[in-house]
DNA sequence: AATTAGTAAATGAACGTTTACTTACTAAAA
DNA sequence: TTTTAGTAAGTAAACGTTCATTTACTAATT
């Protein structure tokens, strides 16, 4: 039996966001991959069901997968709750810096059907993919150290403008000057936590 | 000389944003669009030069244009800030709560290239767009109010929570329980509010 | 050690379909 | 009669996908 040339599945796949970073999803066909991946169009689909397939597989292995374990390093859910928010924007923000086309992808998670259906299809939700920052939110919640939220509002308070602003450092990385830096992305962070915390000593 | 129909160019702008809405932006071609509504072909090109004008005028008019008219009805840069961004919150949680087909495409507007190139072509900076909103912020900022960041990062901290919201309360709006309420969506606007607020009356 | 059978990997060329867009024409008003 | 709006019926090119075949290797048999 002929062995599989491993080479050939990993140029798939990072010729995929290589085209889907530079040119957009839309833009990705089967033709334009296996050209540009030096590889016959019936050799995707030997690896891969169909189209959709191959995006959900990237999407979940290459971009949710990925950052997971990313986000998570260093990260203990009974950390204390300003130290364990800035630890989480410090990963993503390190992460998706050096992964740009990881972040493309996800972005377009947000507002393909296609993407959308990858969450559910493959039963992930994201209290799975992201069940430690889960419980450590609602350990503090619990404690009255931060008010209680449903999972999804507290994410949207603690970590929408973390993508906005890396969305902002990736479009102007190959201009002359970057407005996002480590600094302000620090106080930020704080400027986020600083809302989300109950102030027991305060008057009102 | 022959009167353009009017409704006819209605009838092809409404379709397509409900197409995009059902079947998402990369299901929206030119040859469904006119048999949806119930037009030739070659009329789109009549009224548009290509796919990519039509879409380009859709997403300036009908949500670019159209959100700013909405979010800021009875904002006044001279307000307050808590009450000035509580405005702008309930004014846009109002404004795509009622038009969900200008939320998904303007969800599209932050993944693909086309439209991001929307922005520039038409010289339309986010400064002008919402020129009222950058003067509100740096009139605040510079009284002390709030910090001195950035107008990304204004719009980052202060509005990227609110379209994270949107897009739960839209995607729960057809299921049993809506956890997306007036209430809860007031209480978010009030923690991002008071992270951003300069506190002179505390020690540190 | 040499030969052969079997098998999965990989391919180039093609399939039928859909794409964005046009041509050649008619309908309707100035 | 001139001008434009609108259409039905196309176009070539690109699309996702498949066919028929070859390649590269293993394992069994001589």
């Amino acid at each position: 039996m002929r062995p599989r040339n491993i080479e050939k599945e990993e140029s798939i796949r990072a010729v995929a966001l290589k085209i889907i970073q530079e040119e957009g999803l839309e833009n990705l066909s089967m033709q334009k991959l296996a050209k540009a991946a030096n590889v016959s169009p019936r050799t995707i689909y030997i690896k891969y069901e169909n189209k959709e397939d191959l995006l959900i597989k990237l999407f979940i292995d290459e971009v949710l997968g990925a950052y997971e374990a990313a986000v998570l390093e260093n990260f203990d859910e009974n950390m204390e709750f300003s130290a364990g928010v800035k630890r989480l924007w410090q990963n993503s923000f390190r992460y998706f810096r050096h992964n740009r086309q990881a972040f493309t992808l996800m972005q377009y998670g947000k507002s393909s059907p296609l993407l959308n259906k990858a969450f559910r299809e493959r039963d992930i939700q994201e209290g799975q993919f992201f069940a430690p920052i889960h419980r450590f939110l609602a350990r503090h919640a619990s404690a009255g150290t931060i008010q209680h939220f449903p999972f999804q509002v507290h994410r949207a308070l603690l970590f929408a403008p973390l993508f906005d602003l890396i969305n902002e450092y990736i479009e102007h990385s190959d201009r002359p000057a970057q407005p996002i830096t480590d600094e302000l992305l620090l106080d930020c962070c704080q400027t986020v936590i600083s809302g989300m915390l109950i102030k027991t000593n305060k008057h009102q």
